[in-house]
DNA sequence: TTGTATGCGTTATCAT
DNA sequence: ATGATAACGCATACAA
C-alpha cells in the first residue's frame, strides 16, 4: 500500500505540504493541491487509519451497543446512526448485549478501547454504572434518561398519552395497558404518563405485566385481560400480535368487542386483520441524532442536553368506540 | 490515559519488558511479570488500539456488511459474528447496504480502510466485483458462491430439497415455489434444487416470481397460485406468513386445502394458526464460521473453501398428505 | 506557500 | 531475561 512519503514523493513535495494538499486545501496553492492529488489518485493511496488516529485521537469510530438485533425494531436506529455516520467520515463498531447488564459492560468496557466514544441503548442496567461510564468516555444515552446525562429520546411516552386521548375521546373509559420487561425505563415511563392522564380524565388504566415483549406473553396477557377493558394498549408490536392472535382464538373481536393498539409500529402491523392501531416511532431520527450528539461531545460542545423526538399515532382499524353494552 | 511508559517506570522496567510482560507472558520472569502487571491494573492502563495497529499492522476490526437489518433473519448472523469475533480479540464493523449493489461497494471501500478484512453478505451484485475486491484485500462471502473464493454458506437449497422430499412422501406432485428477489444467488440454487429432484420424482414445481421478500408480495402471490398446486414453498418466512393470511382470506384452509412451508424460520412461524413448517438455517453458526474462515485467511492459511452449514427441515401443522380429490 | 523535524504509543530487532 | 532503539505512517509546530 502507497504511503503519504510515496505520494508526496511522486508529486514533488514533502510529506507535510503532501498532508496539507489533501486535508487543508486552502493552506496549499492550488497547483500543487492538483499535483498532489492526482498522485494520491494515480497511486491508489489510501490513508493509513492506524497512523492518523496515533497523531489525531481520533479513531473515527462509533461504538454502538443495542440489545438485541432480533427485533426489527431497531434496525432503523442502525441504519440512522450508519448514515450520520458517513456523513461525518466514521463507522459504526455495533455489539449486541443480549439484555444482558454484565455482558453489556464487559462490551462496552472492550468498545472503548477502539472508538472515539459509546452509544447505548440500554434498557436495564443500573443508572450508577451509565453515570461512572460516562465519567470516563464520552457517552451518549439511547431510549433513557439518566439525570442530565447526554441522551436522545424518543418520546413514546408523549405519543403514548395522545394515543389514549384518542381513546378517551371515542368514549373508552376502561383501558388496560400490556406493560413490557422488568425494569425498562421506557415501560416506566409510559405507565406513570398513561396514569396520570388517565385519572386526569375520569378512565382508569389497568397495568399488566411486567412481561416479556414477545408474541407469546401476548397470547397469555389476552388470557388475563381485566372484563371491564374495551381498549387495550401494547408495550410493542410483539406483544400486540400475541394480542391479536390471542383474542382472536377466543372469539373476541378487535376492535367491535375490544380495541387494540401498540406503542411501536413494525410494518408487520400494517398488514394483520384487521390493521394495528401503533405508534411511529422515528428510530431513524434516533439513531442520526445520537451520532450527531456524540459528535457535539467530542467536539468539546458541552451539549448534555436530552433531546426528544416525538412519535405519532398512526390510527387504523383496530381502535373505534367501544360497544355500548 | 496511562501508556505503556508508565507502566514500565512504574515497574521499574523498560517499555520493551512491560510490552512483553504483557503479552509475551513465557518470555519474562515470572516476578517482573507479576509486577508489570500490577503496575499496568493500578494505573488502569489500556493499550492503545492505534499505535498497536501501526506497527503489526493489524486493526483486530472485522468488516461485516449486511443487505439489511430489518429481517430479523440477519441477526443471529451478527450475533455469531460477534461471538467468534470476541473470542479472537476483535470486533465488528457493521455497515448495512439496504441491498443497493452501489451502496454496497462504497461501504466495502470505506470499511475496508480500518478493517482487516470484509464479511459480506451480498445477495446481489455481480461475481465479477467480488473478485476484484478479493483481489485487494481478505474477504469472505456468505450465502453466495463465486468461483474458489472463500464463502460460508447456509445450504438451504439441500435443506429444500429434504423438505420437498417429504413434500413428495406425503403425496404432493403439484408443488408451488414463491420465489425470492429477483438476481438472488440463493434463490437461484434453490429452485434449480426444486426442479431437478421434481421432475425426477416425477413431480413438477410451479415457479412464481421473482418476488420481493414481503408480507404483501406474499398476499399477491396466494391469488396466483396455480389451481392444480397442492402444496407451497416460500423464499422466506415473510411470503409464508403473507401466503398464509392471503390463503386464510380466500378460504382456502392450511393444511387440509393447500400444504405450505417456508425456507427460512423465523420465530413467528412457530406461533401462527397453524404453525408453519420451515427450513431451520443455523445462520448463527454461519456468522461465527464466517469469522473464523477470515482469520484464517489472515493468518496466511489459505482454506480458500466454501464451507457448507447444513438447513434442516422444521415440521409442523401446516404440512398435510393432499386432499384426496 | 512550503519544508524540516518531532512526537504519537506500540512492537520488533538486535544487542547485552 | 532484559534494555536500547528503530521503525510504523501521519499531523503539526516551527522555520524559512
Amino acid at each position: 500500500m502507497a504511503t503519504l512519503m510515496d505520494v508526496a514523493h511522486a508529486a514533488g513535495v514533502s510529506k507535510a505540504t503532501a498532508s496539507r494538499a489533501l486535508h487543508r486545501p486552502d493552506m496549499v496553492a492550488e497547483g500543487t493541491r492538483l499535483r498532489v492529488r492526482e498522485a494520491a489518485d494515480r497511486l491508489g493511496f489510501q490513508l493509513n487509519a492506524a497512523a492518523r488516529a496515533l497523531t489525531t485521537g481520533r479513531t473515527g469510530l462509533v461504538g454502538l451497543i443495542v440489545p438485541t438485533l432480533s427485533n426489527p425494531f431497531f434496525a432503523p436506529l442502525v441504519i440512522g446512526a450508519q448514515q450520520a455516520a458517513e456523513d461525518t467520515e466514521s463507522h459504526l463498531l455495533i455489539a449486541v448485549s443480549e439484555y444482558d447488564a454484565e455482558r453489556e459492560a464487559a462490551l462496552a468496557d472492550r468498545l472503548s478501547e477502539q472508538a472515539d466514544g459509546l452509544i447505548m441503548v440500554t434498557p436495564v442496567g443500573t443508572d450508577a454504572a451509565l453515570r461512572e461510564r460516562f465519567r470516563r468516555q464520552p457517552l451518549v444515552l439511547v431510549d433513557r434518561q439518566v439525570g442530565r446525562l447526554p441522551a436522545v429520546v424518543a418520546d413514546t411516552a408523549a405519543g403514548l398519552a395522545e394515543l389514549l386521548g384518542r381513546l378517551l375521546d371515542l368514549g373508552h373509559r376502561e383501558i388496560a395497558y400490556v406493560s413490557g420487561p422488568a425494569g425498562s425505563w421506557a415501560d416506566a415511563q409510559r405507565r406513570a404518563a398513561l396514569t396520570a392522564q388517565a385519572s386526569e380524565a375520569g378512565a382508569h388504566v389497568h397495568v399488566l405485566g411486567p412481561l416479556p415483549p414477545t408474541f407469546d406473553a401476548g397470547i397469555e396477557a389476552s388470557r388475563s385481560l381485566p372484563a371491564a377493558a374495551t381498549a387495550v394498549l401494547a408495550y410493542n408490536s410483539y406483544l400486540a400480535l400475541g394480542l391479536l392472535h390471542g383474542l382472536g382464538t377466543t372469539g373476541r373481536r378487535v376492535p367491535e368487542d375490544i380495541s387494540l393498539a401498540a406503542a411501536d409500529d413494525l410494518s408487520t402491523l400494517g398488514a394483520t386483520t384487521p390493521p394495528v392501531t401503533a405508534l411511529d416511532v422515528p428510530l431513524q431520527q434516533v439513531g442520526r441524532l445520537a451520532v450527531t450528539r456524540l459528535h457535539e461531545l467530542l467536539d468539546g460542545q458541552r451539549r448534555t442536553v436530552t433531546s426528544r423526538v416525538p412519535a405519532a399515532p398512526v390510527l387504523r382499524a383496530s381502535t373505534a368506540p367501544p360497544r355500548v353494552s
